[in-house]
DNA sequence: TGTACATCAGTGAACGCGCGTTCACTGATGTAC
DNA sequence: TGTACATCAGTGAACGCGCGTTCACTGATGTAC
């Protein structure tokens, strides 16, 4: 194997960013030394120039799919000014880092990913709920503005949300073959969109 | 130890509701023949006495999971003929067996449940089509009935219904710890009731 | 009812395997002169 | 610009450990007489 040598920091980055992939196509089970090297061209060993051990790996790559996901959301925010516009947007855009397999979501929502060492736990759970206040703020702001109904709690119209593309999640996931995604976020949102409207 | 004997009938399904339990509560990944063995207080090697071995016993469990969670989808049917007022009722059913612990069928729609052998995916993927089925069942006949709209496939109410529970579910097993699930269930039943009623 | 025997659930030692990790090494890359 | 050297990313053999599984055994349970 002739690879390349790369400085740590480019490394460190690259071996993250292949953890976050392989932990969201095999889970915490499926997830290996050996196959991460894998699948960076490198030997298993080669893993402990740049990272303690395995811990290490998947709580870095925790940074990762954090970025992604705040990265959404800004990006969400950054198209509108219409919170209830704003959250359309961030379900498409979840819809769509989902189907590219790349970084799902919801594997934030799956069991496997709550378990584990405390730190990683920890920072599991903060990020879940970094990211569930970050939805809170939006439905919070809808409802100042009076687009959104007041007479649920933002928590639990954050909640909905995140209930909106888990299952989806899972039937792609699931090799569910037929799943039309697309039509099924855009049905979800129909009846989200009308249950959430200040009427 | 001095282990009462049992015959391998009893055992069996003794030591599949056991293994429910501790896929439920541990996952794929900390699921051992040991802890399983332990938590009916026997011996590894006993399992194999009556299971072929690790697989066999997870596909048990899944038998124990369905029969489950058929079982409150019939229990809530029997107890009312609106069809929405059975999905509020089955909605409670799945948050009182969430709560219990013994048996969260979000693991269902958990995605390290999706994993592994073929087998076992296969039986695990037809326990929750047909789960889904039976909910979209359920919705077909409200909107036949004309109390569910029929704007919204069927198919979309279903999953969302799922969408209500699992977020939920990641909260009780992420151990948060102030989180009023009963609260979450009036609120969310709320915005998906009238999401769904036919105007 | 009591004894002799067959059955079979449970035991514990032993195994092979895959995994995470360590470590002495190699050899390419970048720097000092 | 060219040579000598230090650095350090990548290698591959070896390890200890936990796990699933096997197997010869033990001894309690239930049955035949």
């Amino acid at each position: 194997m002739s690879t390349q040598k790369l400085n740590t920091e480019a490394r460190r980055e690259q071996i993250a960013r292949a953890a976050l992939e392989l932990f969201t196509r095999e889970g915490l089970e499926g997830f290996s030394i050996a196959k991460l090297s894998a699948s960076v061209g490198l030997v298993p060993s080669a893993i402990y120039r740049h990272f303690k051990g395995k811990e290490e790996v998947l709580v870095a790559s925790l940074d990762v799919l954090r970025d992604k996901l705040y990265g959404l959301v800004e990006a969400a925010r950054d198209e509108s000014d219409d919170p209830v516009d704003v959250l359309e947007r961030l379900l498409r855009k979840h819809a769509r880092l989902i189907a590219s397999g790349k970084a799902a979501p919801h594997i934030l929502l799956s069991s496997d990913a709550a378990r584990g060492h405390a730190k990683r736990r920890a920072k599991l759970h903060r990020i879940f709920v970094g990211y569930m206040h970050r939805i809170e703020g939006i439905a919070a702001e809808g409802q100042a503005m009076g687009v959104i109904r007041k007479d649920v709690g933002a928590e639990t119209i954050a909640l909905l949300f995140a209930g909106m593309i888990q299952p989806a999640a899972l039937m792609m996931s699931a090799g569910e073959k037929n799943f039309d995604l697309k039509s099924h976020v855009n049905q979800s949102w129909k009846l989200f969109h009308q249950a959430i409207r200040q009427k």
